[in-house]
DNA sequence: GCCGTTTTCGGCCCGACTGTTTTCAGTCG
């Protein structure tokens, strides 16, 4: 399906356009119909065979004639030629907090800045505080944020990272030679971010397998080949290992690839102890020279006298301990989560309809779905006026009658105003089913005026929970200064639901909140934020972060069917 | 660039904050 591609090279029109100073509007619509395309259910092909293009919302006659030729010739001219006028690397730099497209130009027409190092070397040698309209105010800002770039300059979102490495090893495993191919290292533990992509396989035929890698179809250019191994990169510049192990090897391969490198070295202490040797291998008694296992990671952990450990935990941060005294966790998985509180429509900004959230929602199983559009304060997402709202909530009445299989909740994503206020009187909150509050307003207030904002939220009876409490964007933003401790100790205290927001993006908690918080007992939500319906997918990464910190079903609220979720509201709001 | 019981032009995208200014442009969510 083409939609995604088709959809980011609209997206980078609009940011093209937008460097180059057009006219806001006309930016908006390449980025609607980007939008609009990415969230479609349907494949685009086939909607264009049909003759329906036009009949998608903010599809004109223009952008028609570009989908058009997208489909028909897998290119854009329009797009090419943009790329000629603006240096690649401008995009890159609308990333960086305190940069737009206004600034971006004039950094390149002014000082050749045509990418973030560039502007790195010109923020150190204090070049930009030449420019009218840039100080030493916003150059010391730039500073700050190129320091947080910095930590992720090699890395990928694991958003990025997963799918590709997925395409990869599905289409490395049409080759008959490969038995198994599983990617490794940090993206096989789900770390939020990802540093070197590499996938293992087991195979008795290597050269047939380096052969299949290098010549797959993402794949643009073969940095390294040998016989046991590959390194290529793919369409998106991004490099990617391969690394070839005879089956018999797999397991004590994937053990040590998979790391992390501080649970290995205990793993290897641990059979050190035992007269053992731990090779990548397999595990070999040192006094007979006797191989006691290596095809697989379970052979291995039991002949150190350990229960398998599952890849999320393999962080030596106490999982071995846990794992000798038979404590192990029973962790959370997809098929736990029964319930979504956090998603979109195009009441407000999200891309989709409600009916066509609902039905997605449906498809994947949910049993019960808040719809928690953005509240009215939120102008440039279309936050829902009191009477807007009311107007919602008849047409999910109607909604419901047609959809007796999920249960549908009056939500709403409250947002905590500048000044700690929340977006709606009392009357109205007492009439949603679900009210989840955040912030998206005064990220620059210091951190005991937006802690006092968030405690203030929780200390308001009608609010249930809090959604992305740190307000991180992973690659982009660091997220707002808040003293986290004093809001998990807060919602402890008046039992009150802290979000693991299962965008790729924010992850938000992070693990290691996630485990500070559910220590406190504190409830926890997994949910998608969905703004549009594939969004749904995305739980997976949500789950993650709660496997990584070590978290059961039974601390996640929304694996609860939905009878005991309405409970645990209705005793919640009771007090 | 899209859209239209204000229909072929003129709206559309809001409001706050910041840093640079001397009345406002740029950025952000």
């Amino acid at each position: 399906m083409l939609n995604q591609a088709l959809a980011q090279a609209l997206a980078e029109i609009a940011d093209l356009l937008e460097i180059q100073g057009e006219t806001p509007f006309r930016v908006n619509a390449y980025r609607e119909a980007a939008r609009r395309i990415a969230a479609l259910a349907t494949d685009i092909a086939e909607i264009h065979r049909a003759g329906q293009i036009r009949t998608i919302p903010g599809v004109g006659p223009s952008l028609a004639a570009r989908i058009e030729e997208f489909l028909t010739t897998g290119r854009l001219a329009y797009l090419e030629e943009l790329r000629r006028q603006v240096p690649p690397g401008l995009r890159d730099l609308l990333r960086v907090p305190g940069l737009g497209p206004k600034r971006a130009w004039q950094l390149y027409r002014h000082l050749g800045i045509a990418g973030v190092a560039e502007l790195r070397a010109a923020v150190r040698e204090q070049r930009l505080r030449t420019l009218p309209g840039f100080g030493a105010k916003l150059e010391a800002q730039l500073r700050r944020a190129l320091e947080h770039w910095q930590d992720l300059a090699h890395r990928r979102p694991l958003g990025e990272a997963l799918p590709l490495a997925e395409r990869l090893s599905a289409a490395l495993a049409e080759c008959s030679a490969v038995q198994a191919v599983t990617p490794v290292g940090s993206l096989r533990r789900w770390c939020e971010t990802v540093g070197d992509l590499t996938l293992l396989v087991a195979s008795a035929e290597p050269a047939a397998v380096v052969q299949a890698f290098v010549s797959l179809p993402l794949a643009r250019a073969v940095l390294d080949r040998s016989e046991s191994g590959a390194s290529i990169l793919t369409e998106g510049g991004v490099p990617v290992a391969l690394r070839i192990v005879p089956p018999e090897q797999y397991g004590a391969a994937l053990l040590a690839f998979t790391g992390s490198a501080a649970h290995y070295a205990r793993l290897c202490a641990l059979a050190a102890r035992r007269g053992y040797r731990l090779t990548t291998g397999g595990l070999i008694d040192d006094r007979t020279g006797r191989r006691l296992g290596g095809a697989t990671e379970e052979e291995i952990y039991a002949a150190l006298g350990l229960p398998w450990i599952p890849p999320e935990l393999r962080e030596d941060q106490g999982e071995i301990e846990a794992a000798l005294a038979g404590r192990l966790p029973a962790l959370v998985e997809v098929a736990d989560l029964q319930g979504d509180l956090h998603c979109h429509s195009d009441w407000s900004d999200g891309a989709a309809a409600l009916e066509t959230m609902v039905q997605a929602a449906v498809a994947r199983g949910r049993r019960y779905l808040a719809i928690t559009d953005h509240s009215q304060s939120l102008g440039v997402a279309r936050g829902l006026s009191v009477e807007r709202l009311r107007e919602q909530w008849a047409a999910l009445a109607d909604l419901q009658a047609c959809f007796p299989q999920i249960r549908l909740l009056r939500g709403i994503e409250l947002e905590i105003r500048p000044d700690g206020t929340l977006d709606y009187p009392d009357e109205v909150l007492r009439q949603c089913d679900f009210v989840t509050a955040s912030i998206h307003s005064g990220f620059q207030q210091s951190r005991e005026r937006i802690t006092a904002r968030m405690l203030a939220a929780l200390a308001h009876p009608l609010v249930d929970a809090v959604s992305h409490p740190r307000g991180r964007i992973i690659g982009g933003r660091a997220g707002y200064e808040l003293d986290l401790e004093a809001v998990i100790a807060a919602a402890a205290r008046s039992g009150k639901a802290l979000e693991i927001n299962a965008n790729p993006n924010r992850l938000d908690l992070d693990d290691r909140s996630a485990r500070r918080a559910a220590e406190q007992g504190v409830p926890l939500l997994i949910n998608t934020d969905a703004h549009a319906p594939g969004d749904f997918d995305l739980l997976r990464y949500g789950v993650a972060v709660a496997r990584r910190a070590g978290l059961g079903p039974a601390q996640v609220l929304n694996t609860r069917p939905p009878e005991e979720f309405l409970a645990w509201l209705a005793r919640r709001r009771r007090g």
